[in-house]
DNA sequence: TATAAAAGTGTACTTTGGTGCACTTTTGTA
DNA sequence: TACAAAAGTGCACCAAAGTACACTTTTATA
């Protein structure tokens, strides 16, 4: 997944789980202003930075082989 | 997955590719330094570097929906 | 067990990610 | 359509990721 997909989708989850911006960022401990770069794609996040905005999102980075 | 679980990922992968650490370096245009540091879990590595890896190892970066 | 290849480290440097603050833009809805 | 909340941006700073170079340690195996 490129990072655009991953913001994507942590903002979609984001908003599913009804949490505002300043909510993940008062949860996690990640910037307000690093989440809104990732969410829309743009930098190139720190490997931790991702993995705890995925923590409090009940989601994970994984590292698999690619099937297809 | 933690930094320590991708990079024994990552390690395996390449020597089940029959890959040295600087053919890995050359064909990703990682430093040496830096893949040595992620297989062994060290360190806080940009996702684009990761990708990087990645990419040659026929592996690719996934965020999901933790499941258990 | 000698030794050459592979893996790993110390230092120092450049680049860039993460951040706070103040501000602007967008969104939703009363 | 007014207005408040939410989302996003410009700027500047600091910490840390990525790097090269020279060096040491580990490993395989002849």
């Amino acid at each position: 997944m490129k990072l655009q997909e991953i913001g994507k989708q942590l903002k979609e989850r984001r908003t599913v789980l009804h949490l505002q911006q300043k909510d993940l960022s008062e949860m996690s401990g990640v910037s307000l202003r690093t989440i809104i770069q990732v969410e829309n794609g743009v930098g190139n996040p720190a490997l931790k930075t991702l993995q705890k905005l995925a923590e409090v999102l009940g989601m994970e980075i994984l590292l698999t082989i690619k099937t297809k």
